[in-house]
DNA sequence: CGACAGTACTGGACAGTCCAGTTTTTCGGC
DNA sequence: GCCGAAAAACTGGACTGTCCAGTACTGTCG
């Protein structure tokens, strides 16, 4: 035995693996009411004891899903951190990051995880203002950086480089998020993506140069 | 006796008023599975009995307590009506249009009741649908008719008045609306609105001449 | 033996019903 | 218009059935 590579990541943490894993899908799919510990058990394929012998309970578990999600936010910065500082090409690149943007969140995993951490905000006010510190804000953050570099390139004139990053995501993101939010997120076209993306880049440069 | 005026609505009508009023307000501030039956009936002053006899099920009661707030629209939208087309002060005009659409808008009722509406999205598809085209996007509409206008004045320049209409909200609502949802909305100031109005509107017309 | 699966169990919460008795409304006859 | 009886609405509380978090116990595999 011990055919395994050896990155063995012991039973104990394969299970712990296994459970978070199967939590988050079925908590992202069903709501944290609609989801109950013997679903995850079963999805998991582990006995519910098991379950219980990783997590203290369901709230716990609960905490630990959602933010574990965060880390995928770096993905997202990584983005905004190469954009060129090129006055021939900027509003293509702005183009651009907006339409990854966009892509990347209005995909149904990630606007289904904003519903479950606000419609739970109210039980776990902790867990909402983490969630969006740490997620929401990052990016924000990282944005207003980017624009503060090209506003220091002369490319732009962002005196308040975070209100610019408000800005900008408002002006992309306002409207197919909330359509999701309310209605079932029906996935928007590759089209639509386009338009909205360039529309929003557009007017973003009208009020940024 | 009967020294009540000539309007009279009758025990009935006096009880099932009650119960909508106490569902509101339960639901708005315990969500709908955080919401019994009994809490309804208690607030209300009715017996849980009386409750069913005007409500079929807890469902039912609660689909009709959500679209019942969609009326409160038509103050935003006449509010939206009533933009004089003057050159001259078209920048307060719209900077006073954006500071009472953030006023509404950012009210812990409203946005508690926002809340609610995305958090049961899924259970109740067509509640969320509705209640977005009904409120959402009745206001977005009146607004795009207002910029039609305006452009139609020549004070504007706004050929798609539906992407104008969307990006003057997502300019104003992006931040204080986003921060509410997840974090337990302590109330912006009245300073703060502002200074998010004033930007607002200063950037939208960057955009829109 | 020790970690786990499987399953049965406990206790509490809650939607919705039932019933026995009370109040309010309705309405026809005077 | 007033009266009294039937009808309808309401109360309070007990009750049913179900769902589920969390626990306990038994058997099995390594």
């Amino acid at each position: 035995m011990s055919g395994t590579e050896t990155r063995e990541p012991g039973r104990s943490a394969r299970k712990h693996q296994a459970i978070t894993r199967a939590a988050t899908a079925v908590f992202v799919e069903r709501g944290y009411p609609g989801t109950t510990m013997d679903d995850i058990a079963k999805l998991a394929g582990v006995s519910k004891q098991t379950v219980y012998k990783h997590f203290v309970d369901k709230e716990t578990l609960f905490a630990e899903v959602v933010l574990a999600t965060t880390d995928r936010v770096d993905a997202m910065i990584d983005l905004v951190a190469d954009v060129p500082a090129d006055a021939a090409t900027l509003e293509e690149n702005l183009t651009r990051l907006a339409r990854r943007f966009l892509e990347t969140l209005t995909r149904p995993e990630v606007l289904q995880l904003r519903r479950l951490v606000i419609a739970n905000a109210d039980t776990f006010p902790k867990l909402g203002t983490a969630w969006y510190e740490q997620g929401f804000e990052r990016v924000l953050e990282s944005l207003a950086g980017c624009f503060r570099n090209l506003t220091a390139e002369g490319l732009l004139h962002a005196e308040d480089p975070l209100l610019a990053a408000n800005h900008f995501s408002g002006l992309l993101l306002w409207i197919p998020v909330n359509k999701a939010m309310f209605t079932g997120a029906p996935r928007h076209t590759a089209a639509e993506l386009d338009r909205y993306a360039a529309a929003g880049a557009r007017a973003f440069l009208a009020v940024y140069r």
